[in-house]
DNA sequence: CCGTTCCTGGAT
DNA sequence: ATCCAGGAACGG
């Protein structure tokens, strides 16, 4: 489940490889992409990658003649470079041939990832895209920031809260769970019983946790893997997600797990209040 | 604002 | 054979 950290992990694994390529060739064998497949292709044939950019979850590829490709793994997609032609997997979707030879693989078991190919302009006429929060681990992102947003939400509990991507870009349920141990904030305390100093313990420790997971190049829990199928390394620094029954590395006391918005979510009853 | 849906593979 | 994983869109 690629969240910020992966995401962006993917994005510089990605971006010295492609940088300048020209497509030459897509080939599309699952209905993924908007528009569909035969104008996708037929816009995009020719085009020059010029930088990968990401907000929040979705990377942004902009191609000259003023054309943004944008795509979002949601559970399980890969985008992987091949520096020859390489066999599509069974869950292959889209496959872009650059002039050197070389590909890029967009593989998804699940088949939730989207594509979108959408003209240069202010905004990106993708309505997840468009209406995303601030990015946590930018300069000057702070309390200030989100103090009104969390103020309008009184009764959301606080985990739905920061998975809400209109209100923070990218925390899923994995750095959900890990920013709220790291915060010692109970995963269904109410928006409205949030004091200032939890919300600036909060705001820190996302930056800290998500810049920390970059650090170590994401985490690889199963699907995920980078532009070169490399795994990340922030499984090993996990704290709570996925460690139910197992002794909390603070108090060593068990590590819990409730459902949440139908969501699983990992905390330590003893230190999160 | 909550629950349901999409989808497949792995666990039970 | 059935359930569960979860990002985001959708319906009530």
């Amino acid at each position: 489940m690629p969240e910020l950290p992966e995401v962006e992990t993917i994005r510089r694994s990605l971006e010295p490889l492609v940088k300048g390529a020209k497509i030459t060739e897509i080939k599309v064998n699952t209905p993924v992409t908007q528009p569909q497949a035969t104008l996708f292709c037929e816009q995009l044939t020719k085009k020059e990658i010029l930088q990968i950019a990401r907000r929040g979850k979705y990377l942004i590829f902009y191609l000259d003649d003023a054309l943004v490709l944008v795509v979002h793994l949601r559970m399980t997609g890969q985008l992987v470079y091949y520096p020859k032609t390489a066999p599509p997997s069974k869950h292959t979707h889209v496959i872009f041939v650059f002039e050197n030879g070389a590909e890029l693989h967009f593989t998804d078991t699940r088949r939730f990832g989207r594509m979108w190919l959408v003209p240069k302009t202010e905004t990106f006429g993708i309505p997840g895209l468009d209406t995303l929060g601030p990015e946590p681990i930018d300069e000057g992102f702070d309390k200030k920031i989100i103090a009104d947003k969390l103020a309008r939400h009184k009764k959301m509990k606080i985990k739905i809260f920061i998975l809400d991507q209109t209100i923070i870009a990218g925390l899923g349920n994995i750095y959900a769970d890990e920013v709220l141990f790291a915060s010692g904030i109970h995963p269904e305390r109410r928006c409205e019983d949030i004091s200032q100093k939890e919300l600036a313990a909060l705001c820190c420790a996302m930056q800290n946790i998500l810049k920390e997971a970059i650090t170590h190049r994401g985490t690889s829990f199963r699907d995920y893997v980078d532009g070169n199928r490399a795994k990340g390394e922030h499984q090993d620094f996990l704290k709570v997600y996925q460690r139910r029954d197992q002794p909390c590395l603070t108090c060593g006391k068990p590590i819990k797990c409730i459902k949440v918005g139908g969501r699983s979510s990992f905390y330590c009853p003893h230190c999160q209040k």
